[in-house]
DNA sequence: CCATGGCATCGACATCTGTCAATATAGACG
DNA sequence: CGTCTATATTGACAGATGTCGATGCCATGG
């Protein structure tokens, strides 16, 4: 893997390794229509709004999710498809 | 995802989730038998000698690496199959 | 127009992380 | 034994990270 390949990839990682953001993910992704308003996720974790917050802002920045605000509230949205890629170049380096 | 998986796989991808311990363990893989000697990983960076030691311990405490000992060198060997269970998981959230 | 509720930002704090120079350890070989 | 040579450990330091309370912003409803 080359040097800019891995500096490209290691912030999509750094985001996803975190057990609080691992579940938010998770938990966006696995809601219909793979998006989760976050009054839903606060309730799923014993953090304050405002951390939960900033979690979301890092999922935001690495690009693992999309962001919609729809009324007065907002929705997170999973980037199946970065997902994909990060497996797959994970998988290249196991194969 | 659990909050005890989520516990769980963090560690690993912390220690995935730096630019430096990527590409040594895309080296790693990518040599003959899947294992490579330190002081071959040594002369790919920039950096000094206790530093890639650290990052090779960080990897190994996170079982991505196995080390042997052999004479006077020591090979760090890329552990494939807890990568391909890593990629599984990330697969199944993108899913 | 003001109050309320959902979400983001700020400021602060303790902890963790990446890096290096210096030093230690441990085999191999005279 | 003494001295290389390869790798690990230690100590130190600047910068990043996770968390919270306080506060700000912005739609909506009275």
């Amino acid at each position: 893997m080359s040097a800019e390949t891995a500096g490209g990839v290691a912030p999509v990682l750094k985001a996803l390794a975190d057990p609080v953001r691992l579940r938010l993910l998770s938990l966006i992704a696995s809601h219909a229509d793979g998006e989760a308003c976050v009054c839903d996720l606060n309730d799923a974790f014993d953090l304050s709004q405002p951390t939960i917050s900033h979690h979301l802002k890092v999922l935001h920045e690495a690009g693992l999710v999309d962001r919609s605000k729809r009324g007065v509230w907002v929705y997170y949205a999973a980037r199946r498809d970065v997902l994909a890629d990060l497996c797959a170049l994970l998988g290249s380096v196991a194969r």
